[in-house]
RNA sequence: CGGGGUGUAGCGCAGCCUGGUAGCGCAUCUGGUUUGGGACCAGAGGGUCGCAGGUUCAAAUCCUGCCACCCCGACCA
């Protein structure tokens, strides 16, 4: 990809709307376009980013078994009006009419059509359990949409269900989510902490947030340290192994502001291992029971009984995971960030300088583009005929993780390369080719 | 939804008080000089000043209404 005939329209001033790290960051290089209040077309770079957490996070529900479905936007009031939510969600709902002057609505969550689903198709508890998720666009009318995409009305989600014969497979179910969501994070970089939670207008009895600490956090959040020492890289896919695992993270201390009881937190936790910070929600989930599939009716035959399914629901936010990373990656102080490689929008940026009178660095660069190509690196060449410091203070800003310099120190085969606001070394193509698969394999 | 603020070129802003038909920086285009951490010079293009009414010889500017967006609070993936 050539930046030239790119759609990323990169801004030197800051917008003046955005007020965090992330929106700033995500305007300038044009990563989003606000559409409306909370609304966001994602242009290339932005939509290239959200794809590939897209990509990990379904990996890691399919690592557990989840069975990938795609419900509609729109939904019938028909099976809300069964299980009472829609007079309770309120102004949030996006509620409207087709032709036929018939009532819809935008769905903000997905437990009604997911259960209607399940019910004209599950008769037996043979069937169960019966794991789903879904990665769609979700509206809720926020009173005040906020902060780019991290707080919006249209957002981007992955959903998913259980549903079970009793509490304890559903426990089961709502642990392997658990370890599922731990996985996901690591995965993006993240230092994911999950936090018993209060199950809001979704209802129910069990949950957990997680949530990654970045200063601009909107939740204040209190823990201990050693959560993070929590090594659940062993943890197998049996009910020991997982409650096990729930155990110990549910024995440390992590509450956020509203739960936070100083006494408890003085007496949990010795004074060396509080931390106190902020962090960002990018994920919840839920065990609720039967308080849908009684409504809704949605039962198994359970050895010649009718049994109400148990059921759980488990959200990521990936719209919102691409904002997080960003609070908790960039440094907005020497405007550096850098994406993990894994969901970088490119791999690597190559960086010519360019002379209107000498174009062999261009010829270069798209030499090595070729290369790098043909091994499956995804790189963009600056090719505009800006200043060789304007293009490196660009792309620190954007955040592609590895840049290759072909300018006055190359030679034919030897560019300078490294890391995104690190010293660079020069290296021939092969060996930036070798660096670069390495550390893409981890 | 309560309180506050802002709408002028793609982005950042000035002009408004005191009415006379729009300007600066960035970005874009042309030419030239440059070229290693957001270069310089010269020139050019781009705006029915958020929308609708009103006052006036004349409205970005004054008045009325509406709309949009932002911030604080309440609420929330």
């Amino acid at each position: 990809m050539f930046l030239s005939k790119s759609l990323i329209p990169i801004l030197k001033n800051i917008p003046s709307e955005a007020k965090i790290k992330s929106h700033q960051l995500m305007l300038r290089t044009g990563m989003i376009k606000q559409s409306s209040a909370g609304i966001y077309s994602w242009l290339p770079l932005g939509f290239k980013v959200m794809k590939k957490i897209e990509s990990i996070v379904r990996e890691e529900q399919d690592n557990i078994g989840v069975q990938e479905i795609l419900m509609p936007t729109i939904q019938s009031s028909e099976i809300w009006k069964e299980s009472g939510r829609y007079n309770d969600y309120g102004e949030e709902m996006l509620r409207i009419k087709d032709r036929q002057n018939r009532e819809m609505l935008y769905g903000p969550t997905n437990e009604e059509l997911v259960t209607e689903i399940f019910r004209n198709s599950i008769k037996s508890y043979k069937s169960l359990p019966q794991l789903v998720y879904h990665i769609q666009w979700k509206f809720r009318d926020e009173l005040r949409p906020r902060f780019g995409v991290m707080r919006c009305r249209e957002f981007y989600m992955k959903d998913a269900y259980s549903f079970d014969v009793d509490m304890d497979e559903a426990i089961y179910s709502y642990n392997k989510f658990f370890l599922s969501y731990l996985k996901t994070f690591k995965r993006l970089e993240l230092s994911a902490i999950p936090m018993a939670a209060d199950t809001g207008p979704i209802g129910g009895n069990l949950s957990h947030e997680f949530i990654i600490i970045a200063e601009t956090g909107e939740s204040k959040i209190y823990t201990d340290k050693k959560i993070f020492d929590v090594d659940y890289s062993e943890t197998k896919i049996s009910k020991d192994s997982l409650s096990s695992l729930r155990n110990k993270y549910d024995t440390f201390y992590a509450v956020t502001d509203e739960k936070f009881n100083k006494k408890e937190f003085d007496n949990k936790v010795i004074e060396e291992n509080k931390l106190i910070t902020k962090g960002i929600e990018v994920g919840h989930i839920f065990y609720f029971g039967d308080k849908y599939s009684k409504t809704m009716n949605a039962s198994v035959d359970n050895k010649g009984k009718k049994e109400y399914v148990k059921m759980g629901s488990y959200g990521v936010g990936v719209s919102r995971l691409v904002a997080a990373i960003i609070e908790a990656k960039y440094d907005d102080k020497i405007e550096l960030m850098k994406w993990p490689i894994n969901i970088a929008p490119y791999h690597c940026v190559i960086l010519p300088q360019i002379n209107k009178n000498d174009k062999s660095n261009l010829e270069k660069s798209i030499n090595i583009y070729n290369k790098l190509k043909s091994k499956n690196i995804d790189c963009i060449i600056d090719d505009t005929d800006e200043t060789l410091s304007s293009k490196v203070k660009k792309f620190n800003l954007i955040g592609i993780p590895y840049q290759i310099i072909i300018g006055k120190n190359s030679g034919q085969n030897n560019f300078e390369f490294g890391g995104v606001g690190e010293n660079l070394s020069v290296y021939n193509v092969e060996k930036i080719e070798n660096i670069i698969l390495e550390e893409l394999k981890n």
